[in-house]
DNA sequence: TAATGTGAAAACCTTCACAGCT
DNA sequence: AGCTGTGAAGGTTTTCACATTA
């Protein structure tokens, strides 16, 4: 994918580069050059140059970058200046750890309803969150300001909620389902799938175990 | 990174690749062209071919792929044909909701221990794991067949606790804290981070926005 | 002096297109 | 006839290297 003439790559990246100036502005530092945020990041300074410059210039030569005004910057770019509502789809175990989850809210991220399709499920309140049934999720995404749909079914529902969210008028998904989703090209998806990670992770496990013993 | 000439991108994708053909098997289809196959994952059926070929000549041209010939060969290039043993250090709610989701045991990875810094948690017993103190791990990774750890620890904590386990001999970790960690090259590395996600999700929906309202 | 911003070069990855096999 | 496997072409991403500026 590629948008408006910034790759791809370099959008994955940038969130990177936020929560490094973040920190670097909580530990009171308040210029950085690009050398000091590759280190901190285990990236090359000229890929954080040529990745901000597909935005602006936003350093001073021979200084480097003003921190804080980089990162506001970079947080307007990515609409991280703002809340975002979405709703989170299957109130399970996982739903429910997403919904505790503390890291979405002061991020600006906010889950703001819940559906499910157990009955025994609806009605139960987790986190300050009502449970509603499935059958309210079009109106409630539709009349609403919810943008994200957070999926968290088991595999075999989880393209049909995808369709569901989608017809309601969600434009993103994160989706925790191990599935491979199909969504028109004006959704984004982000797939969040531990197994798949640790999948391919063994296949250099393996070779790091061949070479201590053989080889 | 870059293994025995194989690019990291045609590794992160071969699980993909496993798990679709599982799912074919499952409904009964024996045998898969790379057309069929791209078209249930959203790949070029050039791609897949390419991939393949990395390893080796699995089809029949003019036929296509044998579904249980090609998956097992990719399970056993991936390492996916026997157990891996995993440690968890963290059993907040994060760490919980991991041990208790039901997705890793089936295809190979047991979680055979646990850890956690706090004295409350030491003891209690978690889906059948006893939770034990960090003082243990040490002893526990080296003697045993563990080569993953899973770190979810808040985020002040990760580096520390994944500097522990590269220590003690993991080979590979499954890092959920919301940090960018320093590893070895010789340790392998993967994050899972559904704010990032969210993060340069909203980069697209901004641009969405735009589009539908004024240009 | 020290570090940015950026064209050009290099490396990397994907797609094409077709010979060759079943 | 149909589909694989693969060199070659095309496209994208990263890195280099240096002019430029504070």
């Amino acid at each position: 994918m590629e948008s408006g003439g910034v790759p791809d790559v370099v959008v994955l990246r940038l969130p990177l580069y936020v929560r490094a100036l973040s920190q670097l502005l909580a530990a009171g530092c308040e210029v950085v050059s690009s050398q000091k945020l590759g280190g901190l990041l285990q990236v090359t300074p000229a890929q954080i140059r040529k990745d901000l410059s597909y935005f602006g210039r936003f350093g001073k030569q021979g200084r480097g970058y003003n921190v804080r005004f980089l990162r506001d910057e970079l947080k307007q770019i990515l609409g991280l200046d703002r809340k975002w509502h979405a709703c989170l789809v299957g109130m399970g175990f996982l739903g429910q750890a997403i919904v505790n989850y503390p890291g979405f809210a002061p991020e600006g991220f906010d889950i703001v309803a819940a559906f499910d399709s157990d009955a025994e499920m609806v009605g139960t309140t987790v986190q300050g969150l009502t449970v509603q049934p499935m059958g309210e999720l079009d109106a409630l995404v539709r009349g609403g300001s919810i943008s994200v749909g957070v999926v968290a079914v088991p595999a075999a529902q989880a393209q049909e909620v995808i369709d569901k969210l989608v017809d309601a008028g969600v434009h993103g998904i994160l989706n925790y389902a191990p599935v491979a989703p199909q969504v028109p090209t004006s959704v984004v998806i982000r797939n969040i799938d531990p197994v798949l990670s640790l999948q391919s992770m063994t296949f250099y496990l393996l070779k790091e175990a061949e070479r201590a013993s053989g080889r």
